[in-house]
RNA sequence: GGGCGUAUAGCUCAGUGGUAGAGCACUGUAUUGACAUUGCAGGGGUCGGGAGUUCAACUCUCUCUACGCCCA
């Protein structure tokens, strides 16, 4: 039995229902003990996220493919979770209990550990409900967090063992430190921007009366951070830089803090740039870090002379006078801070060299200091300049890890689709930097290390096995410190399948992953680093595929942000259009390696397509055209049914192609146009009238097979209406089989309909331009029909009455008098007019489409007489221009013997 | 500074060494039952500029211009 179906298609009347029916039955993960695997993994958001329009490509993507891999009775796996996000996620909860004038350091670290797991239970990963709304089928019965028992467990193990590996290590080194959320960073949480900036000129006095070649007693720097001088350490000169060659290994007396410090000959100094000669302060510099290394100071003692907030502290020395202690860096909210009180003492003391400058009118005027553009870094998370500290942090040997995936890609153990990221992904890996992976928070996996008092480290599992190492009566602290949330999620493909116990039987059938699909904006952060975690702990590559997509943009091309407030809600969308149209719409815009624009019309075109087809199904019902019974296409006898029949064929191993290619887009356009032009444009309105048996059988079948391969893009409206036709028996869609059966093309039939199509539309074409009205009927002449004319003809009437308003083909002489020349084919059919039609518009028609033929047909011409082209163009293009030319020559006959017809 | 990408119809985008397509928009037209969230027909592009390779270039190479992204 049939289900009766509404005039109009309402997403929101079959979504939920749909989406709630396939969990609760467990059809997104059937038990297939034998079958294949196949196995994605999601990206796992953070656990504070919500679904925005990024998550939607990614995962509507995902999707597809997982779809098409079940219909083709793969164990199709999609392994969904999130991640413990650990600064958003602490930042989140300090937020909250902000507003409550409260803080953080007001609890012990179980208490407020315990306070973030309780906000978790509330109100973490609402992007799970949102990804359902979405359709996407994802085994939610294994749905997995960072920070789950067993999760948790593997991170702790790979950390032991990287340890012992000696791929992780404790360093003192300059880290980027966020002196708003006072925990390290890694490289890739920084952005740089470009700010406007100052640059600032000191006098450097030179010790005991010496000077420079040019008598002066003091040398230049310039800096555009001048509070550093603080903890200044040495001045640079290029060693080839003649001005400065007497005066290497002399001192220079710093302003201020009166410290007295070396003058170093160093390639770092740019004798080009400025006066050639920069100060250096390697504990707040990464530049300076280097020079001041080579210039004998040992990390440990380089002066330090800010806290984690970044406020200025004591240097070691003790040089720092007491006015400066507690300021900030530079001026905040308002209030000046060490960076104006240096200037502004230089300044008084004479030490300042002012910036002299020319105002529009010519006019010279002083400024303290140049203006400049300066390239500054920020925290991604805390948005505030981040300060380079000199801190022991963990590192991960990034270098080393990142050999085995650099060959993966190289011998394509790892396909990166679109192949052009191949030489993004190498330079980064080939230029990689130790990764810090250490984070001064209480929100996430707590380093597995332990201190005894003169500061000796024991890295194991528990206390207990580092107690047994450190020794007993050893007193022993654990490190404070979190890891990463990256350096965990870099585990994803293998921990959230039961690794490291490598017999569990999930990650034996599921690893490694077929596909991995991720923007590209997250290649470095953690497709990379999984590659290199994965390659290292489980000797294999993650995923054989690597698909990368792009952004998605508004509609103006720019970036989507909350700040802009241009920002598109993809629930909004899924609202109005539906999730099958929002689906559809990032099918069909994802070309590989392009971003994606929003455009709203085109969801809403595609909310279109599923009304149409929703009416098509409807249109069958009523006709009596219902569910198949057989996978095998059903006998068919009569053309139209042969026809649309090798049209399922052609289609089914184009979509195929085009997913077996990752090409999206071609994939959508492919089902999108044989179900509106082929299916409900040609075959509906070709059986019309005519329902027998045959017809009826045929034409559920067709319907049935757009349902499957359309269900992929959108899920819902085909289990809808594959269900409202008939009874499947407890055979839902999602689970259903992928097309497969022996029919193929047609040839005798496809001739015949296409006959048939091209009568139709020349004679429609000819109607519209004469200004005949469509539906009025007519008679035509053919007096000599070809053999495929004269069958199409015989067998075909019914429907040429119908479509092409031709109550009868004569198979005699035309009758004298006008008649609009219609072409089909080879074949010329006459239609007389006489009194119906203006004869020199007529005329008209056929000079223009004359003039058309002929100017092909002598293009051809010049082409085939062209000896290089016959004999050095490929057969096949040279069988095709006679073909065409053959073509072209017969159309200016035809339109030649219609021309003289009409006199 | 280095790398990558993009430039095709009014807009958003496909595209192949053999002479250019889709969706939307636009124009004309159609309404006694699948669908006006529709049907039918149509107009519209020297494929960013220049040079080269080739019998043939939107397609390959070089170069210039513009825009975007990443890295330093």
């Amino acid at each position: 039995m049939t289900t009766e179906l509404a005039k109009t298609f309402d997403p929101a009347a079959i979504e939920q229902r749909w989406y709630q029916h396939w969990e609760e039955q467990g059809l997104f993960r059937p038990e297939r003990p034998d079958a294949q695997p196949f196995t994605i993994v999601n990206p796992p958001p953070n656990v504070t996220g919500s679904l925005h329009i990024g998550h939607a490509l990614d995962n509507t993507l995902q999707d597809i493919v997982i779809r098409y891999e079940r219909l083709r009775g793969k164990d199709a796996l999609w392994v969904v979770g999130t991640d413990h996000a650990g600064i958003a996620t602490q930042m989140v909860v300090e937020r909250q209990l902000e507003e409550k004038q409260d803080k953080r350091t007001n609890y012990s670290r179980e208490e407020f550990v315990e306070k973030v797991w309780d906000w978790k239970r509330e109100s973490g990963g609402t992007i799970t409900t949102q990804l359902r709304r979405l359709g996407c089928s994802m085994d939610w019965s294994r749905e997995q967090f960072t920070m789950d028992p067993h999760f948790s467990e593997a991170v702790l193990k790979v950390f032991v063992d990287l340890y012992n590996d000696g791929l992780i290590y404790r360093d003192k080194r300059l880290v980027n430190w966020d002196p708003k959320l006072k925990t390290a960073i890694s490289d890739l949480e920084v952005e740089t921007q470009d700010i406007k900036g100052s640059f600032w000129h000191f006098k450097y006095p030179l010790e005991d009366g010496v000077t420079l070649a040019d008598g002066r007693d003091y040398i230049e720097v310039a800096t555009t951070r001048p509070e550093t001088m603080l903890a200044d350490m040495a001045v640079a000169v290029h060693p080839d830089d003649e001005r400065y060659a007497s005066v290497v290994g002399k001192h220079v007396v710093l302003p201020i803090t009166g410290r007295k410090v070396p003058i170093v000959a160093d390639e770092h100094a740019d004798p080009e740039l400025g006066s050639g000669a920069v100060k250096i302060t390697p504990g707040h510099d990464f530049n300076d870090f280097d020079v001041g290394k080579r210039a004998g100071f040992a990390p440990a003692d380089m002066l330090n002379m800010l806290d984690a907030e970044a406020n200025v502290c004591q240097t070691a020395d003790g040089l720092v006078p007491d006015e400066f202690l507690g300021l900030h860096r530079f001026k905040r909210d308002g209030v000046d801070g060490a960076r104006e009180l240096v200037i502004q003492r230089l300044k008084e003391q004479g030490y300042l060299i002012p910036h002299i400058t020319k105002t529009k009118k010519g006019e010279e005027v002083e400024l303290d200091a140049e203006p400049r553009t300066i390239a500054t870094p920020f925290g991604d998370r805390g948005g505030v300049v981040i300060e380079p500290w000199l801190t022991d942090q963990w590192y991960v040997d990034a270098a080393k890890l990142a050999v085995a995936p650099m060959e993966a890609v190289r011998n394509g153990d790892i396909e990166i689709i679109p192949q052009s990221w191949e030489k993004t992904f190498f330079h980064w890996m080939e230029n990689i930097q130790p990764w810090c992976i250490s984070r001064q928070l209480w929100w996430g996996h707590r380093i597995p290390a332990w201190f005894d008092e003169s500061g000796n480290v024991f890295v194991a599992m528990t206390e207990e096995e580092a107690q047994a190492k450190a020794g007993e009566g050893v007193t022993l602290k654990r490190d404070e410190d979190v890891l990463d949330t990256w350096f965990s999620s870099g585990l994803w493909p293998f921990a959230t399948l039961g690794w490291p116990d490598e017999n569990a039987p999930l990650y034996q059938k599921h690893y490694p992953n077929d596909l991995l699909i991720s923007g590209f904006d997250i290649l470095f952060f953690w497709d990379a680093r999984m590659a290199m975690q994965g390659m290292h702990l489980t000797g294999q590559a993650p995923w054989k595929r690597l698909y990368l997509h792009g952004l998605v943009r508004a509609a103006d091309g720019s970036k989507m942000s909350k700040s802009k407030g241009n920002v598109v809600d993809p629930l909004g969308l899924i609202d109005q259009y539906g999730a099958d149209a929002l689906r559809f719409f990032m099918a069909a815009m994802e070309s590989q390696g392009r971003d994606i624009k929003m455009d709203d019309e085109r969801v809403k075109g595609y909310r279109n397509f599923a009304t149409k087809l929703w009416n098509a199904a409807r249109f069958c019902q009523t006709n009596g055209i219902t569910a198949s019974a057989t996978m095998e296409a059903p006998e068919a006898t009569s053309a139209v049914n042969r026809w649309i029949i090798g049209e399922v064929a052609g289609t089914l191993t184009k979509l195929d192609a085009a997913m077996a290619d990752l090409r999206f887009d071609a994939a959508a356009n492919i089902i999108y146009h044989f179900t509106w032009d082929t299916f409900c444009d040609w075959y509906i309105e070709l059986i019309k009238g005519n329902f027998d048996e045959e017809t009826k059988a045929v034409a559920g079948w067709v319907l049935d097979q757009i349902l499957v391969m359309l269900h992929p893009f959108m899920p819902f409206v085909t289990e809808e209406l594959w269900n409202a036709q008939g009874d499947r028996a407890n055979y839902p869609l999602i689970t259903a089989k992928w097309p497969e059966f022996g029919a193929g093309v047609d040839a005798e039939a496809k001739s015949e309909v296409e006959w048939l199509i091209g009568l139709t539309s020349a004679v429609r074409a000819a109607k519209n331009e004469l200004g005949i009205p469509p539906g009025q009927k007519l008679e035509a002449y053919c007096e000599a029909p070809s053999p495929l004319a004269a069958d199409a003809i015989a067998r075909n009437s019914a429907a040429i009455e119908r479509l092409a308003r031709i109550s009868a083909i004569h198979t005699t002489h035309a009758p004298e008098g006008a008649a609009m020349q219609i072409g089909a084919g080879s074949d010329t059919l006459a239609i007389p007019l006489e009194g119906l039609i203006d004869i020199d518009a007529e005329k008209a028609r056929l000079t223009k489409a004359l003039e058309v033929s002929a100017k092909e047909a002598k293009s051809l011409e010049g082409r085939l007489g062209n000896a290089n082209f016959v004999e050095r163009a490929k057969p096949e293009a040279v069988e095709k221009a006679k073909a065409d030319h053959a073509h072209h020559s017969a159309e200016v006959e035809r339109l030649t013997a219609a021309l003289e017809r009409l006199g």
